[in-house]
DNA sequence: CATGAATGAGTCTTCATTCAT
DNA sequence: AATGAATGAAGACTCATTCAT
């Protein structure tokens, strides 16, 4: 009503997509479970407001994924032009790639979830992941680093262990040294 | 009631057991969830009966995981008996372990599940495979074939991704090509 | 706990399944509603345990569908042979269809959703009613009072205005008044 | 605001009037729902456009039904002018009342639950109906070809049945047979 | 010991309705 | 006037769990 309150509905809008994603975000990372219903009353909004954003689960589960991994292949060009590939790979997994995944394992599980519905995941979802992963394989393999004949989709699969690491543990080594297992694996002889 | 009447009764109790579990691993492998209520219809039992015999859901998950699994760990001296080492883990991941998983991610679900909200799994559940890991790179070590600075568990994760095999596409591939990276990764140089 | 106390569980099953046809009856007469929760909470009973009873909204419907009409079938023979063909027709529309239809709007048009779901109401539901109209014909056929060629069906769309009866009003005039239409409509010159 | 820019607005209110009853009768029609949300959408207007226009749904409801009848009522004088008042009773009843009522159920579903709360339909609604009625009627009594007894009301009661006939089926039949039974019901001896 | 009925909490989902813009 | 986001009540349905028999 005073010039200087922001006005209520029409901005909280942009901010509920915000809030939602955020609550949704911790909840999936922690449990792998979205109740709707849960979500909303953390957010602080109805639920008629979550199913408004986002339709399905599906489309919440990936929004989430979306924002999660952003980084995770946002990183990855600055990496390669920093140091050389071989490094950039292993600071990488190492230092991204594992802390993600060890904190995501209930994304994991939803994704799965969403995708054992859908078929396949909609294109650009885990496909994100695996651009990244290709742009550093390429650099190494060009760099005759790692054995051309290497497929992404392999070196993720021997990385998705990191889903599994131990937070309350000793994780930092645990992760260090499946990276190192991996790139043994893949390292041209 | 009076010490005389012995088996009849044990007997069936004994038959229940076997056929909850075996309902219940049907169940699991395919997707992941466990409604008592359903298993107990499937197994042509009460509801109260499989509460009986598994007083918490980990219980069972743990239950059906341990029967699922020893086979994975009774075969391997007899793999040791017959081949060389290298051999031997190559033919029991391949032919073994790989097949294994990639019908079981429902039950790995569950076990993740089931661990989640106790912690760590008692002791002797996921144990097991890794002894049979152990096992076999124990013998590789002595052989000179394999580090022998690698550890189990870091080997397990790193096969952990066979659990995301495809089971409609070139799975057989991929599982080799898993296999293959994790084998390089560990060999002795 | 006393002798004298009835066993609570295993007796009150029967019970239930009358006291929630009791409940459902009368909510579906007034409104044609049935919210299976509403149903549980008048009824004193969880909602689980309508579920259980009647797995889907059509078995209570029909349910209920048949207890109340099962006093309109089972009257007609007596009515035909305490009287005149013609006498057991006016008596049993005037009567008893009458009053029954003017208070079962509702569970005509929970009856009619059902229906339209299902295709075709389980046989013997709307049936029955329409062998009590046959006999009825039948009977006055045989005595020459009744055109030979009327179909039942239509006779019973003929009565089927008695749903629209205003309760509240001359509905007994109504009702007369429509029944006399309907048998001047059938009868043989 | 001003007095001078009439128009424009107060022809897009028409419009949109037009519009949500269009896509309202369509709607009732098929299935006697009438989701606000759902028809505002698919008349391209706001919720709250649909709202200005029908405060309650019964308004709406009976806005609809008005429109889908007035024909039923208009044509009325043209067919007494026409034709003989029998022939213009039948020809109304066959030709133009069973083929609404057929298509009609989810509207008169939706009729009875308004009436259900406001007690009575405001005067006129239903009435319309009611008074193309007894125009045939009284031009029938007047010819000497119904009894002069026949109240207006019982003749519609009796031909709600028409309500009820399968449009998959042989409904032309089953309403030439209703009617033809109405007839013999009415007509003087 | 086994059975399975009952309970009720909790999730999903749809809508009517309000109200800021 | 029109718009459509937000809210929350309400109904459908599933399951874990208890407990009388």
């Amino acid at each position: 009503m005073t010039t200087g309150s922001v006005s209520p509905r029409r901005a909280d809008t942009r901010r509920n997509h915000e809030r939602i994603l955020a609550v949704a975000a911790r909840t999936l990372a922690e449990t792998g479970e979205v109740s709707f219903n849960a979500i909303a009353k953390r957010a602080g909004v109805g639920v008629g407001t979550v199913y408004r954003h986002f339709p399905a689960p599906a489309d919440l589960i990936l929004a989430v994924y979306d924002r999660e991994v952003r980084h995770l292949v946002d990183i990855v060009p600055e990496l390669l032009a920093r140091t050389g590939p071989d490094e950039a790979f292993r600071t990488w997994a190492t230092g991204h790639l594992a802390p993600y995944m060890m904190t995501k394992r209930g994304l994991a599980k939803a994704l799965a979830a969403a995708t054992a519905q859908r078929g396949t995941l909609p294109a650009g979802a885990v496909q994100s992941i695996r651009e990244a992963m290709d742009a550093l394989l390429k650099a190494n393999i060009e760099a005759g680093l790692v054995r051309p004949e290497i497929d992404g989709e392999t070196v993720m699969r021997g990385l998705l262990g990191l889903l599994y690491l131990d937070p309350d543990g000793d994780w930092q080594r645990q992760s260090a040294d499946l990276i190192d297992l991996v790139w043994r694996g893949i390292r041209a002889d």
